[in-house]
DNA sequence: TGTACATCAGTGAACGCGCGTTCACTGATGTAC
DNA sequence: TGTACATCAGTGAACGCGCGTTCACTGATGTAC
């Protein structure tokens, strides 16, 4: 019988990372807490110790769940043969999407003092985003490729641009309705690929 | 005698919040409470209700403190007859600073649910400093320029790009050791004046 | 196949803590006359 | 200039709340033999 409360809740630890994300979406970051966590997957308060240790445990499991999340936004839509300015597009297009709509998410994901960033579960979800960023950035032509450090240059325009906007409409600052449909690709300077690059 | 304890404090709301600068600088943003305030001003912890109502009232007040710092930091080291370009520099080199140097209080100012956005107090200096934003993205040329919108999508751009970079910066996700001493107009893409503007 | 026992997962009471807010109050200040 | 009184600014005790953590415990599971 599915219905039977049994004392053992069989897969406590997912329950609870769900039950987070539903906290995290319906009363933002600071509404977020070991207990009501615990309340809401239906079990004692004292049951998530054993599945996270405390409370930045689960904190950063979440931000974990979180960026792995973002790299699926960032490789949604992509054709098998996609090239890389394809590829781009998509990606930047991806993480303001994700930003929107999952804003204490993202915010859990750069509260540095919140979680722990030595903890391995965050390594291998944040590096895989790290080789799509690197990706997107590869090749790219733009008005300063000939100074030095330009592959360094270009992802971090890349990123903070594309930080910088998400950050912006996730927490209400800049507006829908006021950018006049203007999304992020709008507001990106033109790119030019030296190197189309291969499939992925 | 200044040393003397006075009943009535003379600037009770200044000493508030020189006490909250404090506090987010020392302890970050979720340390910061309306007792621990109160505390180190030296009054009792009732005494802040006086002067803005609850919580939300000190920390909007704090935030406008904070767009007033920012507006400061963007107009630092100009000179009296300084063309739009140095301007824009200008701005832009503060604003990173200014998240660099506060971060938490960067984090408040844009952290929508812990302020009261409609607040009088915020407006001034919120406008302040949109001015400045304006007039930075103004008569830029780039290269999307002959498309509609053009001003707009300067603008968003440009905010864009810097507010993503003083927060990966402000948050530690970018760190000043790996980037190599490139700062925030090392990864500008390079614009064009159309008209070099007047001094201010 | 059965049994003993170690380990694991979840319980519920209790702890101390800091929080925002309320309340009745008191000391200080300002103002009308 | 003096007095009465209203208003303002700060006090201190008390409130209920939710928090993370601890503790001894118990039910369930798995494993060695």
């Amino acid at each position: 019988m599915a219905n039977t409360k049994k004392y053992h809740h069989g897969n406590l630890k997912a329950a609870l990372i769900e039950a987070g994300l539903e906290i995290l979406a319906e009363l933002g970051l600071s509404g977020l807490s070991l207990r009501n966590c615990a309340d809401r997957a239906g079990v004692s308060h004292t049951a998530p110790k054993n599945h996270f240790g405390n409370i930045t445990g689960l904190l950063t499991a979440l931000a974990a769940c979180g960026y792995e999340m973002l790299f699926e936004f960032m490789q949604r839509d992509l054709s098998a043969g996609a090239k890389r300015s394809e590829r781009r597009n998509a990606a930047l297009i991806g993480y303001v999407d994700f930003a929107s709509r999952h804003p204490a998410l993202f915010e859990l994901m750069f509260s540095k003092r919140k979680i722990n960033g030595d903890d391995p579960v965050l390594k291998a979800p944040i590096g895989a985003c790290l080789i799509i960023l690197q990706d997107i950035s590869k090749g790219l032509v733009w008005d300063k490729s000939d100074l030095q450090d330009a592959d360094q240059r270009a992802q971090t325009m890349l990123w903070s641009m594309v930080h910088g906007y998400a950050q912006l409409v996730a927490s209400g600052t800049l507006k829908a309705e006021t950018m006049n449909g203007l999304g992020v690709l709008d507001v990106l300077p033109q790119f030019h690929d030296s190197d189309p690059g291969q499939a992925h």
